[in-house]
DNA sequence: GCCAACGTTGGC
DNA sequence: GCCAACGTTGGC
């Protein structure tokens, strides 16, 4: 018998410009990789903590009206981040190898975009969501998102999961 | 495009 | 192992 765990909640940046939610969507599968990460606290949590099943909030960062927009599921635990080891790709890491990846990444899947999406703005002038990474420390670029903030996101946004 | 915050690197 | 220099992120 196996043990479920509990569905954890994350959030997962990405520079529009880079990669949109509706890259996502238009996605094939509407799957992707979560790859080029190169921060050991992030790497840590993909590596480690993010689990297939679980939830997270896609979150535009980088821009005029930086926000929340979607939720995607995670479709593949962590694995080795092989564009680590692309001597010719933008996130090439010369020390990452096959015994020692180093770098981490997990695959998600495109679930549903909000309602309205929640504003970094927004965000700041919930109390109830005053001690998100997000808000604390904005620079990680996957976080955790306690179950209560997830729900009164989903809420702000407008949003049910089906 | 500026710059604060933060993480990493490397000399000592 | 400290810390200055440097690079990156991301809000503004």
């Amino acid at each position: 018998m196996t043990m479920e765990r509990e569905r954890r909640y994350w959030l997962f940046k990405s520079e529009p410009g880079c990669f949109s939610f509706e890259n996502l969507k238009n996605a094939p599968g509407m799957t992707e990789k979560w790859d080029g990460v190169r921060n050991y606290q992030a790497r840590n949590l993909l590596r480690d903590e993010i689990r297939p099943g679980d939830f997270g909030f896609f979150y535009h960062s980088n821009i005029s009206q930086p926000a929340i927009v979607g939720v995607v599921e995670v479709v593949r635990e962590g694995y080795p981040d092989f564009t680590a080891r692309d001597p010719s790709g933008e996130h090439f890491d010369p020390k990452s190898s096959a015994e020692n990846p180093i770098w981490y990444m997990v695959d998600v899947r495109y679930v549903q975009p909000l309602a309205q999406q929640v504003t970094l703005d927004e965000i700041k002038k919930q109390p109830l969501l005053a001690g998100m990474e997000l808000v604390k420390r904005s620079r990680l670029s996957v976080q955790p998102v306690r179950p209560e903030e997830w729900e009164f996101l989903l809420h702000l946004g407008g949003t049910t999961l089906e």
